[in-house]
DNA sequence: CGTACTATCTGTAGTTACTACAGATTCAAG
DNA sequence: CTTGAATCTGTAGTAACTACAGATAGTACG
Protein backbone atom coordinates (compact mmCIF):
# COMPACT_ATOMS: atom_id res chain seq x y z
CA UNK A 1 0.00 0.00 0.00
CA UNK A 2 2.76 2.09 0.80
CA UNK A 3 4.46 1.52 -2.77
CA UNK A 4 3.59 5.21 -4.41
CA UNK A 5 6.06 7.45 -2.03
CA UNK A 6 6.99 9.94 -4.17
CA UNK A 7 10.28 12.34 -4.03
CA UNK A 8 10.19 15.73 -2.84
CA UNK A 9 11.81 16.41 -6.88
CA UNK A 10 8.97 14.64 -8.39
CA UNK A 11 6.63 15.86 -6.28
CA UNK A 12 7.49 19.29 -7.72
CA UNK A 13 7.78 18.22 -11.34
CA UNK A 14 4.29 16.99 -10.98
CA UNK A 15 3.01 20.35 -9.22
CA UNK A 16 4.59 22.66 -10.89
CA UNK A 17 6.16 23.57 -7.56
CA UNK A 18 10.22 24.15 -6.56
CA UNK A 19 11.59 21.87 -4.28
CA UNK A 20 12.56 24.84 -1.69
CA UNK A 21 8.82 25.92 -2.20
CA UNK A 22 7.28 22.60 -1.34
CA UNK A 23 9.54 22.57 1.98
CA UNK A 24 8.70 26.43 2.72
CA UNK A 25 5.16 25.34 3.08
CA UNK A 26 5.62 22.64 4.77
CA UNK A 27 7.15 24.76 7.43
CA UNK A 28 4.34 27.53 7.22
CA UNK A 29 2.41 24.31 7.87
CA UNK A 30 0.68 24.25 4.75
CA UNK A 31 1.39 21.19 4.08
CA UNK A 32 1.39 18.08 6.95
CA UNK A 33 4.98 16.72 7.78
CA UNK A 34 5.82 14.16 5.01
CA UNK A 35 7.27 10.52 6.06
CA UNK A 36 10.97 10.17 5.60
CA UNK A 37 13.01 7.56 4.24
CA UNK A 38 15.40 5.60 6.38
CA UNK A 39 18.20 7.94 5.65
CA UNK A 40 15.80 11.02 6.25
CA UNK A 41 14.25 12.09 2.35
CA UNK A 42 10.96 13.41 2.33
CA UNK A 43 8.45 10.67 0.95
CA UNK A 44 5.26 11.62 -0.42
CA UNK A 45 2.09 10.78 -1.12
CA UNK A 46 -1.43 11.28 -3.43
CA UNK A 47 -2.87 13.29 -0.65
CA UNK A 48 0.32 15.75 -0.50
CA UNK A 49 -0.18 16.47 -4.02
CA UNK A 50 -3.52 17.35 -3.97
CA UNK A 51 -3.09 19.76 -1.56
CA UNK A 52 -0.08 21.16 -3.25
CA UNK A 53 -2.20 21.85 -6.51
CA UNK A 54 -4.75 23.20 -4.43
CA UNK A 55 -2.59 25.88 -2.94
CA UNK A 56 -0.95 26.50 -6.24
CA UNK A 57 -4.57 26.80 -7.71
CA UNK A 58 -4.70 29.12 -5.07
CA UNK A 59 -1.95 31.43 -5.25
CA UNK A 60 -2.59 31.38 -8.85
CA UNK A 61 -5.97 33.09 -8.33
CA UNK A 62 -3.93 35.81 -6.18
CA UNK A 63 -5.36 34.45 -2.78
CA UNK A 64 -2.42 35.31 -0.15
CA UNK A 65 -1.08 32.64 2.15
CA UNK A 66 -3.60 33.93 4.98
CA UNK A 67 -6.27 33.46 2.75
CA UNK A 68 -5.11 29.58 1.56
CA UNK A 69 -4.40 28.71 5.37
CA UNK A 70 -8.34 29.99 5.81
CA UNK A 71 -9.59 27.67 2.47
CA UNK A 72 -7.64 24.48 3.40
CA UNK A 73 -8.94 24.54 7.38
CA UNK A 74 -12.20 24.68 5.67
CA UNK A 75 -11.31 22.18 3.33
CA UNK A 76 -9.79 20.24 6.42
CA UNK A 77 -13.24 20.65 8.34
CA UNK A 78 -15.16 17.69 8.13
CA UNK A 79 -18.22 19.47 6.05
CA UNK A 80 -16.69 22.09 3.89
CA UNK A 81 -19.05 25.52 4.55
CA UNK A 82 -19.98 26.72 0.74
CA UNK A 83 -21.42 29.94 2.84
CA UNK A 84 -17.36 31.04 3.94
CA UNK A 85 -15.39 30.04 0.60
CA UNK A 86 -17.89 31.78 -1.13
CA UNK A 87 -17.27 34.87 1.27
CA UNK A 88 -13.72 34.82 1.04
CA UNK A 89 -13.60 34.22 -2.41
CA UNK A 90 -15.52 37.27 -3.35
CA UNK A 91 -13.64 39.55 -0.82
CA UNK A 92 -10.93 38.38 -2.86
CA UNK A 93 -12.57 39.24 -6.45
CA UNK A 94 -13.23 42.73 -4.48
CA UNK A 95 -9.71 43.38 -3.95
CA UNK A 96 -8.50 42.03 -7.67
CA UNK A 97 -11.33 44.71 -8.72
CA UNK A 98 -9.90 47.71 -6.37
CA UNK A 99 -6.00 46.84 -7.62
CA UNK A 100 -6.99 46.47 -11.38
CA UNK A 101 -9.02 50.60 -10.85
CA UNK A 102 -5.44 51.81 -9.26
CA UNK A 103 -3.56 50.62 -12.03
CA UNK A 104 -5.68 51.27 -14.86
CA UNK A 105 -5.31 54.92 -13.46
CA UNK A 106 -1.45 54.61 -13.23
CA UNK A 107 -1.37 53.63 -17.07
CA UNK A 108 -4.03 56.32 -18.00
CA UNK A 109 -1.44 59.03 -16.52
CA UNK A 110 1.17 57.34 -18.01
CA UNK A 111 -0.21 57.13 -21.46
CA UNK A 112 -1.08 60.63 -21.31
CA UNK A 113 2.31 61.95 -20.09
CA UNK A 114 3.89 59.59 -22.66
CA UNK A 115 1.53 61.29 -25.22
CA UNK A 116 2.72 64.48 -24.27
CA UNK A 117 6.13 63.31 -25.15
CA UNK A 118 8.20 63.85 -28.04
CA UNK A 119 10.94 61.65 -26.89
CA UNK A 120 13.50 63.95 -28.97
CA UNK A 121 16.32 65.44 -27.27
CA UNK A 122 14.95 68.46 -26.12
CA UNK A 123 15.77 70.39 -22.46
CA UNK A 124 12.68 69.65 -20.78
CA UNK A 125 10.82 66.55 -21.04
CA UNK A 126 6.72 66.94 -19.97
CA UNK A 127 7.01 63.38 -17.83
CA UNK A 128 9.82 64.72 -15.55
CA UNK A 129 8.12 68.01 -15.36
CA UNK A 130 5.11 66.07 -13.92
CA UNK A 131 6.30 64.30 -11.61
CA UNK A 132 8.15 67.09 -10.44
CA UNK A 133 5.57 69.45 -9.40
CA UNK A 134 1.94 68.64 -8.45
CA UNK B 1 19.95 82.52 3.29
CA UNK B 2 19.84 78.86 4.71
CA UNK B 3 16.57 81.10 6.40
CA UNK B 4 14.27 78.03 5.69
CA UNK B 5 15.82 74.57 7.09
CA UNK B 6 12.99 72.58 7.51
CA UNK B 7 13.52 69.56 10.16
CA UNK B 8 12.61 65.76 9.15
CA UNK B 9 8.61 65.87 10.73
CA UNK B 10 8.16 69.23 8.38
CA UNK B 11 9.23 68.12 5.43
CA UNK B 12 6.93 64.82 6.12
CA UNK B 13 3.95 66.52 6.63
CA UNK B 14 4.70 68.55 3.30
CA UNK B 15 5.35 65.72 1.20
CA UNK B 16 3.21 62.98 2.77
CA UNK B 17 6.11 60.92 3.16
CA UNK B 18 6.48 59.12 6.76
CA UNK B 19 9.86 60.66 8.43
CA UNK B 20 10.92 56.91 8.34
CA UNK B 21 10.35 56.56 4.73
CA UNK B 22 12.83 60.02 4.27
CA UNK B 23 15.72 58.55 6.03
CA UNK B 24 14.91 55.22 4.62
CA UNK B 25 15.38 57.05 1.25
CA UNK B 26 18.80 58.86 2.34
CA UNK B 27 20.34 55.65 3.48
CA UNK B 28 19.05 53.84 -0.05
CA UNK B 29 20.73 56.77 -1.44
CA UNK B 30 17.93 58.18 -3.23
CA UNK B 31 17.59 62.02 -1.49
CA UNK B 32 21.01 63.21 -1.22
CA UNK B 33 23.21 64.04 2.65
CA UNK B 34 21.30 66.39 4.36
CA UNK B 35 22.80 68.88 6.47
CA UNK B 36 22.36 68.72 10.08
CA UNK B 37 21.77 70.81 13.72
CA UNK B 38 24.33 71.29 15.26
CA UNK B 39 22.77 69.03 17.86
CA UNK B 40 22.45 66.30 14.55
CA UNK B 41 18.71 66.85 13.51
CA UNK B 42 18.57 66.82 9.61
CA UNK B 43 17.49 69.99 7.68
CA UNK B 44 16.26 69.98 4.36
CA UNK B 45 15.99 72.48 2.44
CA UNK B 46 13.22 73.32 -0.68
CA UNK B 47 15.15 71.44 -3.21
CA UNK B 48 14.93 68.16 -1.05
CA UNK B 49 11.19 68.07 -0.93
CA UNK B 50 11.05 68.87 -4.65
CA UNK B 51 13.18 65.63 -4.79
CA UNK B 52 10.88 63.57 -2.11
CA UNK B 53 8.02 64.67 -4.11
CA UNK B 54 9.32 63.67 -7.49
CA UNK B 55 10.26 60.54 -5.69
CA UNK B 56 6.45 60.40 -4.27
CA UNK B 57 4.51 60.82 -7.21
CA UNK B 58 6.60 57.97 -9.04
CA UNK B 59 5.91 55.47 -6.86
CA UNK B 60 2.38 56.42 -6.77
CA UNK B 61 2.66 55.96 -10.81
CA UNK B 62 4.00 52.40 -9.59
CA UNK B 63 7.48 52.79 -10.69
CA UNK B 64 10.28 50.81 -8.67
CA UNK B 65 12.86 52.15 -7.02
CA UNK B 66 15.45 50.87 -9.30
CA UNK B 67 13.52 53.00 -12.13
CA UNK B 68 13.04 55.68 -9.93
CA UNK B 69 16.47 55.61 -9.48
CA UNK B 70 17.34 55.74 -13.18
CA UNK B 71 14.45 58.69 -13.73
CA UNK B 72 16.12 60.62 -11.17
CA UNK B 73 19.39 60.10 -12.68
CA UNK B 74 18.33 61.45 -15.38
CA UNK B 75 17.42 64.48 -13.67
CA UNK B 76 20.20 64.99 -12.02
CA UNK B 77 21.92 65.06 -15.40
CA UNK B 78 22.49 68.42 -16.79
CA UNK B 79 20.16 68.04 -19.70
CA UNK B 80 17.65 65.11 -19.28
CA UNK B 81 17.00 62.72 -22.09
CA UNK B 82 13.77 62.71 -23.22
CA UNK B 83 14.00 59.72 -24.70
CA UNK B 84 14.88 57.53 -22.33
CA UNK B 85 12.15 59.04 -19.94
CA UNK B 86 9.39 58.07 -22.57
CA UNK B 87 10.75 55.00 -22.85
CA UNK B 88 11.09 54.06 -19.07
CA UNK B 89 7.74 55.40 -19.18
CA UNK B 90 6.11 53.41 -21.82
CA UNK B 91 8.26 50.09 -20.73
CA UNK B 92 6.16 50.84 -17.53
CA UNK B 93 3.21 51.05 -19.05
CA UNK B 94 3.37 48.01 -20.43
CA UNK B 95 4.31 46.23 -17.50
CA UNK B 96 0.97 47.67 -15.90
CA UNK B 97 -0.91 46.84 -18.98
CA UNK B 98 0.20 43.18 -18.50
CA UNK B 99 -0.54 43.29 -14.82
CA UNK B 100 -4.00 44.39 -15.37
CA UNK B 101 -4.44 41.54 -17.60
CA UNK B 102 -3.49 38.98 -15.24
CA UNK B 103 -5.83 40.52 -12.49
CA UNK B 104 -8.52 40.37 -14.86
CA UNK B 105 -8.07 36.97 -15.92
CA UNK B 106 -8.03 36.18 -12.03
CA UNK B 107 -10.95 37.87 -11.28
CA UNK B 108 -13.34 36.44 -14.08
CA UNK B 109 -12.56 32.76 -13.25
CA UNK B 110 -13.40 34.04 -9.67
CA UNK B 111 -16.33 35.66 -10.90
CA UNK B 112 -17.58 32.18 -12.79
CA UNK B 113 -16.61 30.49 -9.38
CA UNK B 114 -18.65 32.01 -6.99
CA UNK B 115 -21.89 32.20 -9.55
CA UNK B 116 -21.58 28.78 -9.49
CA UNK B 117 -21.47 28.47 -5.77
CA UNK B 118 -24.41 28.68 -3.66
CA UNK B 119 -23.00 29.73 -0.77
CA UNK B 120 -26.00 27.21 1.06
CA UNK B 121 -24.22 25.05 3.44
CA UNK B 122 -24.26 22.02 0.83
CA UNK B 123 -21.60 19.16 1.05
CA UNK B 124 -19.66 19.96 -1.77
CA UNK B 125 -18.38 23.62 -2.65
CA UNK B 126 -17.57 23.94 -6.60
CA UNK B 127 -15.24 26.27 -5.50
CA UNK B 128 -13.48 24.50 -3.58
CA UNK B 129 -13.28 21.67 -6.03
CA UNK B 130 -12.18 23.73 -9.04
CA UNK B 131 -9.21 24.58 -6.63
CA UNK B 132 -8.66 20.97 -5.78
CA UNK B 133 -8.64 19.17 -9.39
CA UNK B 134 -7.15 20.43 -12.51
C1' DC C 1 31.44 -3.55 -3.70
C1' DG C 2 33.29 0.95 -4.87
C1' DT C 3 32.78 5.09 -7.25
C1' DA C 4 30.76 8.83 -9.21
C1' DC C 5 27.01 11.77 -9.87
C1' DT C 6 22.62 13.50 -8.76
C1' DA C 7 19.12 14.54 -5.30
C1' DT C 8 18.12 15.97 -0.94
C1' DC C 9 19.13 17.68 3.62
C1' DT C 10 19.42 21.85 7.13
C1' DG C 11 20.08 26.43 8.02
C1' DT C 12 20.73 31.04 6.75
C1' DA C 13 20.49 35.19 3.98
C1' DG C 14 18.64 37.91 0.22
C1' DT C 15 14.63 40.01 -2.31
C1' DT C 16 11.04 44.93 -2.26
C1' DA C 17 9.73 49.03 -0.13
C1' DC C 18 8.86 50.12 3.62
C1' DT C 19 7.19 50.07 8.82
C1' DA C 20 7.87 49.53 13.72
C1' DC C 21 10.03 49.45 17.48
C1' DA C 22 13.81 50.52 21.66
C1' DG C 23 16.58 53.34 24.00
C1' DA C 24 19.14 57.56 23.76
C1' DT C 25 19.47 62.43 22.59
C1' DT C 26 17.89 67.09 20.95
C1' DC C 27 14.77 70.71 20.55
C1' DA C 28 11.11 74.18 21.73
C1' DA C 29 7.93 76.14 24.96
C1' DG C 30 6.98 78.00 29.30
C1' DC D 1 15.29 74.54 34.12
C1' DT D 2 12.00 71.36 33.28
C1' DT D 3 8.92 68.89 30.56
C1' DG D 4 7.21 66.83 26.56
C1' DA D 5 7.54 66.33 21.69
C1' DA D 6 10.64 65.40 17.97
C1' DT D 7 14.49 63.24 16.35
C1' DC D 8 18.44 60.13 16.42
C1' DT D 9 20.68 55.27 15.36
C1' DG D 10 20.28 50.62 14.76
C1' DT D 11 17.77 46.53 14.30
C1' DA D 12 13.96 43.52 13.14
C1' DG D 13 9.64 42.49 10.93
C1' DT D 14 6.50 42.19 6.74
C1' DA D 15 5.05 38.45 2.13
C1' DA D 16 6.18 34.71 -0.39
C1' DC D 17 9.40 32.89 -1.84
C1' DT D 18 14.51 32.10 -3.89
C1' DA D 19 19.33 31.14 -3.52
C1' DC D 20 22.98 29.66 -1.71
C1' DA D 21 26.73 26.55 1.27
C1' DG D 22 28.24 22.59 3.04
C1' DA D 23 26.85 18.02 4.35
C1' DT D 24 24.49 13.61 3.55
C1' DA D 25 21.47 10.16 0.82
C1' DG D 26 20.28 7.69 -3.06
C1' DT D 27 21.31 5.43 -7.49
C1' DA D 28 23.51 3.72 -11.72
C1' DC D 29 27.41 1.53 -13.49
C1' DG D 30 31.47 -1.40 -13.90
Amino acid sequence: MSDHRLTIGRVANQTGCHVETIRYYERERLLPVPERSAGGNRLYDRASIERLVFIRRSRELGFSMKEIRELLSLVDSAQVSCDRVKQLADAHAGEIRARIADLRRMEAILRDLSSRCSGKDVPTCPIIDALQSR
